[in-house]
DNA sequence: CTCTTGACTGAGG
DNA sequence: GCCTCAGCCAAGA
C-alpha cells in the first residue's frame, strides 16, 4: 500500500470525526474536500477499517441520504438508532430532510 | 498479472 | 423522479 494512501485513509478518519454531532455528510463530499473526487468509494472503504477508532460512520452516507453502510455494523438498524439518537430522522434506511442536517466539509473552512 | 467486487457519483434517457 | 450505464480505483482471489 502507498503512503498516499494511508494518508488519504487517515485523512478520511480526520474529516469524519470533524462532523458535528446531529449532523451528516456524503462520501462523495470527503472525497472532494480531500481532493480525490474521483475516489468516493475509497472513503466507503476506508471506514470499513474506522472499526476500532474513533470515528462516527454513521455519520457518513451516500449522496442521496441512504444508509448504503448500514450492513457493515453490527446489528440491522444499529446505524439508524444512532442517527436517530442524534436527533436525525431516518425512514427505511432513508435520511429525513438531508439537504438541513447535511454538513459540507468544505464550508466548515 | 488478470478479473471481480464494491460504505460512490454524475450524466443521459 | 426513477433506471441504466460508464468511469472510478484499491483490495483480494
Amino acid at each position: 500500500m502507498k503512503p498516499e494512501t494511508l494518508n488519504f485513509f487517515v485523512k478520511v478518519y480526520e474529516v469524519a470525526r470533524l462532523i458535528p454531532y446531529g449532523r451528516v455528510t456524503s462520501y462523495g463530499a470527503i472525497a472532494r474536500y480531500l481532493g480525490a473526487v474521483r475516489s468516493a468509494r475509497m472513503v466507503g472503504y476506508a471506514m470499513n477499517g474506522s472499526g476500532g477508532k474513533d470515528v462516527p460512520a454513521h455519520r457518513v452516507v451516500n449522496r442521496k441520504g441512504l444508509l448504503t453502510g448500514k450492513h457493515h455494523f453490527d446489528g440491522t438498524n444499529l446505524m439508524q438508532q444512532l442517527l436517530e439518537s442524534e436527533g436525525i430522522e431516518v425512514i427505511d434506511n432513508q435520511i429525513q430532510n438531508f439537504e438541513k442536517v447535511f454538513w459540507d466539509p468544505s464550508e466548515a473552512l
